[in-house]
DNA sequence: AGCTATTCATAAAC
DNA sequence: TGTTTATGAATAGCT
């Protein structure tokens, strides 16, 4: 329950005075949070566009990356989902995870009836290589 | 800054006690927060383990899916990483993500030095189907 | 490679 | 399934 909706039965609707007056009655209402004020140094809200500092991307690259993983695994275990995630880095380091086997999720991936043209074109460019 | 270290230049240590001071002193500090009191409904910790209920493990999926896409995407964008991402709900239905294309992730995948090896077989496996 | 305060994700309830 | 809300979790900025 946020404060400011705190006020009934108590007449402040000031959030520091509904506090006191809580206070001054015995009451064991515990506080929680945080305190602010004008010119408060605060953490900014990111842009979703690519990080131009080098160093910073890479730091941004590997903390969400781990997230992402732990993201994946957490859907595939919750949900009984199978999932397959690759990651190519900037640098072309990789990163996967699969929640049965890699082979078999791209499989399925392939199987898959909206996909079942276009194996034929990726058959076609694996022996190409 | 927590509350709890806020005491100092005040005497009182207990956060309640400390707000009042502070108020009475006209001070300008805002609180943010929440109240909270014993016995009061919280939301609890879940354990990462296959969710029993199938109508909450629909929504479950449903939920956490569109966060594990958004990350993906997210990734991707701020540091310029090439990402594919593959989850098959517990029903068999497909959803799929590749920052580029996802036949492009997955032959880059396989042309990965240390996949190069197990391309033959999933060949095989692709021409029996 | 840690910390911490914030933003973000999401469990629960509706 | 969509909305809301409050908590848990992820992570940006600093060191």
């Amino acid at each position: 329950m946020k404060i400011e909706n705190l006020a009934n039965p108590f007449i402040s609707h000031h959030p520091l005075q509904l506090i006191c007056e809580l206070n001054e009655l015995g009451c064991t209402i515990q506080l929680r949070g945080l305190i602010t004020y004008p010119g408060k140094m605060t953490r900014k809200k990111i842009q979703i566009k690519k990080i131009d500092n080098t160093t910073a991307r890479q730091v941004t690259f590997s903390k969400r990356r781990r997230g992402l993983f732990k993201k994946a695994y957490e859907l595939s275990t919750l949900c009984d989902a199978e999932i397959a995630l690759m990651v190519f880095s900037a640098t072309g380091k990789l990163f996967d995870y699969a929640s049965s086997s890699m082979q078999q999720v791209i499989e399925r991936h392939y199987l898959h009836p909206e996909n079942l043209r276009k194996m034929d074109q990726l058959s076609l460019e694996l022996q190409v290589h």
